[in-house]
DNA sequence: CTGTTAGCGCTTTCAC
DNA sequence: GTGAAAGCGCTAACAG
């Protein structure tokens, strides 16, 4: 017959209302800031709430007001500098403005991706994804069924519909940017290590290399698949070594002796750095070396690693502002691109002599 | 007056009722594989959900089941490797038995964090908390308020009625065997570089620095504050290298010539080993160092690093089995305490020979 | 200003 | 086997 709830369970609303000797309605009112309720009467009611310890069930909120206050974040790999940064400052920023994260790591699996995308998002507001490798078709599907959708780092695809915000760097540019200066200190002969093959960033690093080749008809640009890793650069150096030693894979007809090496990124960049130093190979005397991200120690690796400094955190930061644009009805202007600044460091130098003697009369040594 | 759902709002379970000419209750036991109800029946209900694409609103479920299948995770800082490790097995291991995790970044706020473990585990089932410089008061009132709580890498202290379960990596015992490596080495002058002072994780391996002085009249290991980041070893280099060319620190009358370094962690023993190199100090020539962690590429630095290995990943599934019990009803045994495994590598090594005697000799030069 | 009432979308007795 | 109806805990008309 008692209004007071049992100990272990969680006071409702109607404890409180219960208690303060009000209706339910009044309860609500007061602990929603409704103005227009007795000052008297509220005083009582957030006396009775407090008593009781009350806050109002997230959940029970959710469901009539027709929103969760929280958004699904869906990521190939947590491990993943990147997606990591984004995270990071998505969490933060969405916390600052009372939302909470739902964060769903794919584990890569591009099937275990668009499953998540779907169950993660019909309990949250709207969805961030990060889903470098998803098949366009698939993107696209998700795109109409899963609105609101903010893209990080993935284009929606040609033709999409639904005005899908991106926000993404722009890794094309900083790439060209990073070959440019490698050019101009004499570099014609350059090795580009491939991140996994069907990524969006590493296709739009391709695209740079691309260009770049055909800008520069004195210059060529070998791109040998390599990885994402630490391990991967690390096992990069055997080949790199073999190429910079004149000794060019078989395949490969093109390849001069490189003297410079740009890695997918920072931590291949690491990898490679600390192979080629067993080889005793000496960066950037016999060889340039630059990275892609500036981790936060890129600075500090000897030498200081030439990178090109991409703000995830804002990525995730303006991610959220487009979300939370899109979940106040606003409508966004489309794509935020953001240019990585490339860091010009130590080791990145000009071109070795001898290296640039041999590029010039296109003399090779075939691998034997 | 139609039951066809508008093409924009979501099916919902009368929409499928009435699709399939049966009751809501019908449907529901359908789809929840209730097996008494007629396989015809069945069927055209299952065909209507299909035809209108529906899925139940886990939200609604949720109210009514009193259960949301999500797990509220609270960590400092997801940059830290040791919580974002804990994240991605946590994650994975939640994700498996289809729970979703809900993840906060308190941004090393004590304050934030403690709102944030109250926020997050109201919308959830559980809580995993990551809290290692929480007062103790605090951490015993949330444990009150917010069970099911797992503990991460913190323990409940020492009168908890809760029978919280906690699951840590022994940093205690890894440190001491590192000392004992070291020490093992003829290291007798040791420098120990401490990371957040207050945090729970540098407590346990500061009671391995006492104990070993207690067990080794013979050795001293002076503690010097330093922080958990690269940087933080980068800057502690200046400190090291005064010390090991014979400038003792001014108020520090007790330190000796070090002759080996033990960091907070990986990153501090990688910037520490950056600043030595940059100041001609060979590793491990001139001084061992250790790291702690054993992040990917701690075994691909120049040299290799010895260091502990803390098993991260693991730690989040342990967390969430513990969890998993928990929210089945089952009762935990206690704690889980995983011990790191000592990885030696050629970051450590003999003690030079000049500075043990100088050390035999008591002999000291002063700084002026 | 305050209370009554009707849902939000679903599950689950309880009858039939 | 199936349906009607009562909630889960809350908010928002709608009356007074």
């Amino acid at each position: 017959m008692s209004t007071e709830p049992r100990a272990s369970r969680p006071a409702t609303i109607a404890d409180v209302a219960a208690r303060a000797g009000v209706s339910l309605a009044t309860v609500s009112r007061v602990l929603n800031d409704n103005p227009r309720v007795d000052r008297a009467l509220a005083a009582k009611v957030r006396q009775a709430a407090d008593d009781l310890r009350y806050s109002a069930s997230p959940l029970a909120r959710s469901l009539v007001l027709g929103k969760t206050n929280t958004v699904a974040v869906v990521v190939p790999d947590l491990e993943n500098p990147t997606f990591l940064g984004v995270l990071r400052g998505l969490s933060r920023a969405a916390g600052r403005d009372g939302y909470h994260i739902l964060v769903a790591d794919s584990a890569e699996s591009v099937t275990e991706e668009i499953a998540l995308a779907g169950t993660t998002r019909r309990r949250c507001d709207g969805l961030v994804l990060c889903a470098p490798r998803m098949p366009e078709d698939d993107l696209r599907r998700l795109l109409g069924e899963l609105q609101p959708v903010v893209l990080v780092n993935r284009e929606p695809g040609s033709t999409d519909p639904t005005g899908t915000p991106v926000v993404a760097a722009d890794y094309r540019a900083a790439l060209a940017e990073l070959l440019e200066l490698l050019h101009a200190d004499g570099h014609r002969e350059l090795v580009y290590l491939a991140g996994a093959s069907r990524s969006a960033s590493n296709t739009r690093r391709l695209a740079a290399v691309r260009d770049f080749g055909a800008d520069h008809p004195d210059a060529r640009v070998v791109t040998l698949p390599c990885g994402v890793n630490f391990a991967d650069g690390y096992a990069a150096a055997a080949t790199v070594a073999d190429r910079i030693a004149g000794h060019v894979g078989a395949g490969d007809p093109e390849g001069g002796q490189p003297t410079a090496v740009l890695a997918f990124n920072d931590l291949v960049a690491m990898g490679l750095l600390s192979g080629l130093g067993e080889r005793g190979i000496r960066v950037p005397a016999d060889v340039s070396v630059t990275g892609f991200d500036d981790i936060p120690f890129a600075r500090y690796l000897s030498p200081p690693l030439t990178t090109a400094a991409v703000p995830v955190d804002e990525l995730g930061v303006q991610a959220w502002h487009r979300m939370a644009d899109r979940l106040g009805g606003r409508t966004t202007p489309g794509h935020a691109v953001f240019r990585p600044s490339v860091e010009r460091r130590a080791s990145t130098g000009p071109a070795p002599v001898a290296t640039s003697a041999g590029r010039t009369s296109r003399r090779r040594r075939v691998a034997r």
